[in-house]
Order: structure tokens, then sequence, then C-alpha cells
DNA sequence: TGTACATCAGTGAACGCGCGTTCACTGATGTAC
DNA sequence: TGTACATCAGTGAACGCGCGTTCACTGATGTAC
């Protein structure tokens, strides 16, 4: 039965909507077409008419989750006042290595979400990944320093990779081990605090797990 | 046809060592049963007089791959002069975000190679997976410093976190962006420069990849 | 505006394929005497 | 030490299953008059 062309692209959205958790989630590989379009509320015989292959439904989820990342960071980069900047800046970065982050079943980081599956993904998918990543890293950058250089650029690099280590740390052994993926999370969040106590440890990461997500 | 008991052994021993690499190399779905008996010189149907499931040798190539990484950093935590050790500490650091490092189709790390797929594994291979990481991460810290105290281990996991963090993030656009890829091992392994010259740059990212891999 | 028909988004069965696992079989090894 | 037989590591065919993809079909939508 066909449907109106507004219908079959909102059907098309919802199906790169679901790709970009279910993706997230699992990885690309461990997710079917089956298991998407029923997550998009269809069957996986129509899916060759929105998708000439998964790869592209995965470059489109790739692109959406990072499309959400950037504008949030370019949000966070556009705000004028340096100050006011910064305390985005700094609570974005608390949020992000908080306990709600790493307890997500799907990272809201494309990086922490990708970075192990996508150099083993199809080029297309790649390209997707390398773009957003580009786009993602020049608005961290911008967002904590509003003076650009070489050595700005570099500290934000060594601080995104820092901050994107520990929440990927942190998750990989949040079963196995909750004490020592708490250990990562505290390590980058007490970053700057010089002999916290343990109350002061808590509270960093209780406040990080608010504020949204 | 049987064999000796000790020839048996040694082709379980080289079914853990071909999984280890190939694991590393594809991460644990993507590496079938056929294709690590194959590796090791064998037909699949004698998978199952060595290990009882897939899921098994899973976990004896995690912990084989952490058995190695922790053997390593182990031999520095040893050495007695405080900084010799350091030096050796330092070495060990640039190359594991060498370009070599980097171009390695298996990376030598366990937690590069299966930080992001091992929440998705059994909790077999968790459990393996977050043993290494703990005896990993002790002899990381105690080769840094020789003082042990709350803050010398947050900052190691925090160097942790950024060099497993810089290196994997490397890995995931090397293809794709091989100058951003560079930029995520140069702006952590120039840590202590303060304003490098481009020569001074490629040099460490050359010399890193010296010394054995 | 009303009618007639081509279009095409979605359905569900079917395809070939590779996966993890099982199994009957082989024949040299290990053991009992 | 020599013989007889049970053991069992390795082989390769076969299993059920889920995957990505294809396809004939349906019927409301979009279009031409």
């Amino acid at each position: 039965m066909r449907i109106t062309r507004d219908q079959a692209a909102e059907n098309r959205a919802r199906a790169v909507d679901a790709a970009a958790k279910l993706f997230r989630a699992k990885g690309f590989d461990a997710v079917g077409v089956a298991e998407l379009m029923a997550a998009a509320g269809m069957t996986h015989g129509g899916f060759y008419n929105h998708f000439d292959s998964k790869e592209e439904i995965e470059a489109a989820a790739c692109e959406r989750v990072f499309d959400k990342s950037v504008a949030r960071m370019e949000e966070i980069a556009a705000i004028a006042d340096a100050d006011q900047r910064k305390q985005a800046f700094e609570d974005y970065a608390r949020r992000y290595v908080s306990r709600e982050a790493r307890d997500a079943t799907a990272p809201r980081c494309p990086m922490v979400a990708f970075a192990g599956d996508v150099s083993r993904q199809s080029e297309r998918v790649r390209e997707a990944y390398a773009a957003g990543l580009r786009a993602y890293l020049d608005a961290f950058a911008r967002s904590r320093s509003s003076k650009p250089s070489e050595a700005a650029r570099r500290r934000a690099i060594r601080q995104f990779a820092e901050l994107a280590g520990a929440l990927t740390l942190a998750r990989s052994v949040a079963r196995a081990d909750p004490k020592l993926s708490d250990e990562f999370l505290e390590a980058v969040a007490l970053r700057r605090a010089r002999s916290p106590t343990p109350a002061a440890r808590s509270r960093v990461l209780f406040d990080g797990s608010f504020g949204g997500n």
C-alpha cells in the first residue's frame, strides 16, 4: 500500500534515528537491517526503497550522531562572554565523564561509540566519521579557548583524548569492576582538585550526572 | 589420526596465539572459529577438543594479550634506579603513540584493541579484560612513580586515558584523514615540549616508531 | 473537479552465505598385560 | 621389550540459524486528461 511522500520521508528519518541509537549501543555489525526497520515500525523488505545498502544507513546514522554532537559543541563555542563560555565548557566536560554518561546504553559521544569499530567499516562510513570528528574537534578547540594557536589546539586534542579515553575505559569495565570504572571518571573529573575529600569526589560525579544528557 | 599430548598442547597454544592476534586486529565477532583454526594450521572440527565454546577462546586470547602487556609494564616498574625507570617509562609512552603503533594491523595494547567491544561480550571475556586492566594499570602507576598515593594514581590514570584515547582516535581516522590522525599522536607525544619546531615534531614521531614493537 | 491508470512505499517469502556447533569417522598414540 | 586394544586429537560433512539482499505482490497515492 503506497503512502504519501511526506510519510515516506518520515519513515526514512525514523529509520536513520533508530540506526543512530542502535549502532551507538551495539556497534554497526551487531544490528541487522530487520532490527533497524522494526525499530522504525516497518518490516525489512522496504529497506532498499530508502537505502542502497546497509553501508548507506551506517554512514547516514554516523552523520546524524555527529550532527547532534557538533551542534552542541558549536553552541558552546558561540557563547560570546569568555567566562560564560568557559563555564559552559567545564559543565560539558564534567557531564561527559559523569556516571550517567557512562551508564547510558548508547554512548552519546560518536567517538566513544564508533572509534573502535570505524576503521573496520567501509570507506563511506570512515569518511563520514572523519568529517564528523574534524568538525567536532574544531568546535571543541574553539570552545576551550578564544585565541587559536598550535599549542592551544594540541592542548584541546590532549584534553579530548583524555576525556574520550577515560569514558571508553570506564565503560569497558563498568559491569565487571565498577570501582575501577569509577576511578577513570573521578581521575578526569577531579583534574583540577588537589586532594579532594571523598565527599567532594562523589559530589563531582553526582553533579556531573545532572544537567541533562 | 591421534597425535602426541605435547603436540596437542602446542596446537591449543597456537590457536590461542592466532586468536590473540586476529581478535586484536578484527574484533571478537568478526573472526570465526574456522578462521582461527586455519590460522593455527588446523581445521575447524577439532576446535571443541580444546575449547568448550568460542567464548572460551575469546577469554583465553584476552588473557594472553594482557599477560604480554602487563609483563612489559612490570619490567619497567621493576627497574630500581628512579631515573632509569623514568627514562624507560617515557620511551614506552613515546612508542605507545608512535606511527608504528598506530599503523599496526593489530594494536598491541589490549585496551585499544578491546575497550570498545568488551562491554558487549560475554561475562567471561569481560572478567578476563577487567582483571587484565587492573594489573596493567597498577604496573603503569608503579612505573610512573615510586611513591604511591591517591593523587599519583589519579595522574597515572589520566595519563593512560590520554595515551589510549589518543591512539584509539588516531587509529580511527588513520585511513580517512592521516593528517588529523597525526595530530592526535603529536599532541600527546609532544606533551612536555613548549612550542616544538616542525623538525622536532617529526623527530619525536619518528623516534617513537623505533625501539621495537 | 472527476475519472483512469501508472507509480512506488511497504509487505513477507525466499535466496545464498557464513556462522557456531555437532557428529561419525580415522588412525597414531598411550596403556595394560 | 613386545603385542593388543582403547583412547582421543584432528578431519570434513552436516545441522540450524540469522544475516544482507532480492523479488513478486499490494493498494493508496500522484498524475494525466
